[in-house]
DNA sequence: ACACAGGGCTAAATCGATTGAGCGTTTTAT
DNA sequence: ATAAAACGCTCAATCGATTTAGCCCTGTGT
């Protein structure tokens, strides 16, 4: 049980597999094919429902019609909302999407970027990890399309998709400060890749902007390889110790444990402490009180990331795409203070 | 910049692309290759860095080394979480996956599943659609691999692993109705689908067992294509219409939708509605009140999964396995009526 | 009548790896 | 001594599609 191939169509048709190659691949008109001809292998192809070997053409022309996407972690919702996203788009365009998790672990994102390559991948969408550096420069070398998302890296020129982490975090700080909250912590993570740094020095512009006192003790930093019961924990013991007001975190798992944590202290949230997260979830909204969150524009970001990496594919250029895109502030419960949640 | 090549080897050892490639495929002795010739490959082939081509290699033998999942829904956090799981067991075996959406169309499905065969993906795990039967038997022809999850075509003979349903459903029931609820209802999807018609099973057959009164009402049957607002009007239509005291949604969405509904309606989780859904979430551990689930062994769902695949793929049985797994009841807030909140 | 220009199509090489058949030499068995 | 087997390796076909070079035919211009 063989699938079709061209050389059935040529036989059935009375012409070589050249022909039927050229026909298919619309060619018909610039190699002189007659229309009598074409139109006879069309009605053949479609009568057998042919469809090409992916591998023998992926072979020959080294184009398999394919994307490779690296992100953090397939099972965060925002990624895999993105992905369901890039899926969609990619398939519009007749292509199919690998994918793989790096966990933030550089070893993991060599690995995944191996074997893509060897799967002759055409483009790629990487959440890339730090010290990724000189892996995308490679596939840049090699020409092949690399759209970068969530993050960038400073020192490679490569396109990107990202939101304006900066002013995402400064409008949710100063929107913490506006509804009164005074001792104002950010968790975040230790990595210092370039979205947390802007959305940390968002934060920070907004605490400045507004004269709060800076003291180290008002960021907490925590490792990504941390596990559910580290990091509560860990928040736990620092929401103790600091005793502050309200908190952004910077990405949603954070917020996530943060919820946790803060309720197992037995605070309310919204009136004992405040509380922000970057990247909106069903759990934020649903949440009593509700989270209000820095929502980033998912459906827009997947599109965007497959329209650049599509352009690329078709018409290469040498300058990057540099797309940010606006998030927004889903201002809910959690930064009422007790005055107004009463009301 | 082109990769390495079988031939690259074969010249720098000055031997036969043959001989590079006996090699390297270990049957070095079975093809009687002398010792110093393999090791002499071998040093040459790693010092090269060599990786063969997927393609060509896939071209020949018609193995890809690459699975093909289908689920319903990628953005989905039980879906996502499984393909997160099986994405790291498959790599442990050196398999990439592909994945695409169904959405429960029978249409994307056939879609998928057409692009996966030219893209002679190696087996199949599969949430299929109804109507699906002719494609999985196909499939089966052909001599690919198919595992189906969460949910088996009744009339199609093929591996599968899902959980058990109708325990699943039976005990949260039961749960609910040793809380001292009165009037119960299920709210579960229009699919007819077997993973549905279990969950339905359990519920009546718990229902019956402790002599609740049944009729039609108690069942409100919802459409997958429906969207969020859809959902929560016909919910909440609902659930105002018919003053129940307690709800079993059949699956996680319709729980997320249903939370939304029942607070719009001003009644508190619980208390006035019980509240028990199929699958877990993090915004059901976390909701206030939490909320008590049928929580499915995810880990073990997706490792089974690539276990079933991997023998089939490595010694193609005539029996088909039929793995259940034993889902597990998480007690929680949303079964507590007032008395007991109150303590 | 003869060169030249399309027109309409095909042969064969190619991509990289795999594999059945086989070739020359040496060793073993009879 | 001679056939058979063992060795150690290679040739060439193959998977299916693409693509370069080019063949043969008809028609046009001079």
């Amino acid at each position: 049980m063989k699938g079709i191939s061209i050389k059935d169509i040529a036989k059935q048709a009375g012409v070589s597999p050249t022909t039927v190659s050229f026909v298919l691949n619309g060619k018909a008109k610039e190699k002189r094919i007659s229309d009598q001809v074409s139109k006879k292998i069309l009605k053949i192809a479609s009568k057998l429902k042919y469809k090409p070997n992916q591998l023998a053409r992926g072979l020959r022309t080294g184009k398999t019609k394919t994307l490779g996407l690296i992100v953090e972690d397939i099972a965060n919702n925002f990624f895999a909302n993105v992905a369901k996203v890039v899926e969609d788009e990619a398939d519009k365009h007749g292509y199919k999407v690998l994918y793989g998790s790096t966990e933030d672990n550089s070893e993991k994102a060599r690995g995944l970027l191996e074997v893509l390559k060897y799967r002759q991948v055409d483009g790629y969408i990487i959440v890339p990890t730090k010290n990724m550096e000189k892996e995308i420069e490679l596939l840049k070398m090699v020409r092949k399309p690399v759209v970068l998302m969530d993050r960038y890296l400073p020192n490679v020129d490569s396109h990107y998709v990202v939101v304006d982490n900066y002013q995402g975090a400064y409008d949710a700080t100063t929107h913490l400060i506006e509804k009164g909250y005074q001792k104002i912590a950010i968790i975040t993570t230790t990595s210092d890749q370039v979205q947390m740094k802007q959305r940390m020095d968002g934060f920070m512009a907004a605490f400045k902007k507004h004269g709060l006192p800076y003291n180290k003790n008002v960021v907490k930093r925590l490792p990504f390889e941390l596990d559910r019961a580290g990091h509560t924990q860990e928040i736990t013991r620092y929401l103790k110790s600091s005793r502050v007001d309200a908190v952004f975190f910077a990405t949603n798992y954070l917020g996530i444990y943060g919820i946790e944590s803060i309720r197992s202290l037995g605070l309310r949230i919204g009136a004992d402490v405040g509380m922000v997260c970057f990247d909106d979830h069903d759990l934020f909204r649903l949440h009593s009180p509700s989270i209000t969150c820095v929502s980033q524009p998912i459906e827009e970001i997947g599109r965007q990331i497959v329209n650049v990496l599509m352009q690329e594919l078709n018409h290469p250029s040498s300058t990057s795409q540099h797309l940010v895109l606006q998030p927004t502030l889903e201002v809910r419960e959690s930064t009422m203070r007790i005055a107004e949640t009463i009301i």
